[in-house]
DNA sequence: CACTGTGAAACCGTTCACAGCG
DNA sequence: CGCTGTGAACGGTTTCACAGTG
């Protein structure tokens, strides 16, 4: 989640519920790789299963969209993958600006899964007056001071921030006073946007501190309780001659 | 959520919800902020408006893990930051491989965010003979052949699969076969891993998708219900002139 | 007296189980 | 008969509001 504040009140038809929208680009991804291999139905079971999801939650998902199925047979594969790429906003191609292109930034921009589905990179933004003009993935690198040129000549909306933390609330700033109100943050911080802006994050060290906790859980099960827990050394072997727990808080 | 099956029944004495969890390591880094300031204390509005939560929420999170805050005053920064890290395992440092060294893969190696919170890249593993021997981010690449031995040499529980999706599974039951029991996939495919393994997957592209979809229902909305909706076409001077949402509010 | 800690209420999402339909 | 669509029960999460305390 990350929308800004209220809950936007707006007129409101047919909501349909967060949880369902952040799975639908699952259902999208299993329903094409079964358009590609031509299959023309699926039952639910079947699509869960490559979804990775229980049926009963993508049934209920799907009759938030309408009542799209078949009784008695199942989805329309070609049918499905149109319904629900029309709910998403897909069926147009939005362009993106990327900006910040360090080694992230151009994994992003060669990340083929973009173009696939719907966007089309624009541009690319860097502050490094080095990399002006340098292509990246084949699209030339443009400098920060243009941002806003840009973002208005390629009438762009979504941005994605992959610059140092340090950054990232200034680019944000100016996306936003551009005109950008969907942003995808790379940087690990805390945006704030003005109230309709949308903002998703993506913290990888977060996605790592989470696994460890639940790794540190399972070590901990092993050897009874919890106490504090050693939690199986890597093997020796050295791992390191630094002290490695950072600690160092400047008191 | 990622993990496996059933709902770990385990001896669970103190058992901190999920959405808890997910969240302390928004509160470590608000928290290291404020330490790298020398900031004593924090009272629960102000860590949450620096952690981009509200304060209920983080007080009723912080009683999951004890009372650790002073009534009147507030919370030991110092304190708090130690408390948290211990609970998510951070107080040891996990080795972790990533496996796939393409754009993601390098990016991944290059981000300062992980060896800066407990994390150490003890590996980078790739299937292209080519890259084996070549440095990336000080590594050197290993080859994939190795990757059982790398896994047990280091004692590693923790890996990444940066591969293309058609590698992803393979590369998955090797790392879980070779003892990995927590993997942070950003291939865009739904990876099936035995009972006890937990996996948490990085989607850009489901991202950006979700973001497309608010951003299809803003244009909506502009333009009165819902219809067809054509949804302002990315082109024509872009959304440039429109008004928007004035804006302030911060967080 | 300011701020934490927490029951209780409200809310949202998931699962169950079955009615309804092709 | 098989599978979808969904009301109802359930469980987890967030929010409220205030009692409790340094």
């Amino acid at each position: 989640m990350a929308t800004g504040r209220t809950h936007r009140p707006a007129t409101r038809s047919r909501g349909i519920p967060e949880a369902t929208v952040a799975r639908l680009p699952l259902y999208l991804r299993a329903l094409t790789a079964l358009s590609e291999r031509s299959v023309p139905t699926v039952s639910s079971e079947e699509l869960a299963a490559a979804a990775g999801v229980n049926s009963a939650k993508l049934r209920k998902d799907f009759s938030y969209l309408g009542s799209y199925g078949t009784r008695g047979v199942g989805y329309d594969v070609e049918y499905l993958v149109y319904q629900i790429s029309r709910e998403l906003g897909l069926t147009q191609d939005w362009p993106v600006v990327i900006v910040g292109i360090g080694n992230l930034g151009a994994a992003l921009a060669n990340y083929g899964g973009f173009a696939s589905r719907g966007f089309r990179v624009a541009a690319l933004i860097d502050a490094d007056p080095a990399m002006a003009g340098k292509p990246v993935a084949g699209i030339p690198v443009q400098h920060t001071d243009d941002l806003e040129k840009i973002i208005d000549d390629n009438g762009v909306s979504i941005g994605v921030i992959a610059t140092p933390a340090g950054a990232a609330q200034q680019v944000c700033d100016r996306l936003v006073a551009a005109g950008v109100t969907s942003i995808l943050n790379f940087a690990p911080t805390v945006l704030s946007v003005p109230d309709g802006v949308d903002v998703r994050k993506v913290d990888l060290s977060i996605e790592l501190q989470i696994l460890a906790f639940h790794e540190q859980r399972k070590a901990g099960e092993e050897a009874t309780g919890e106490s504090e827990a050693v939690v199986r050394a890597p093997k020796d072997s050295g791992k390191g001659p630094d002290g490695d727990v950072p600690a160092v808080m400047p008191a």
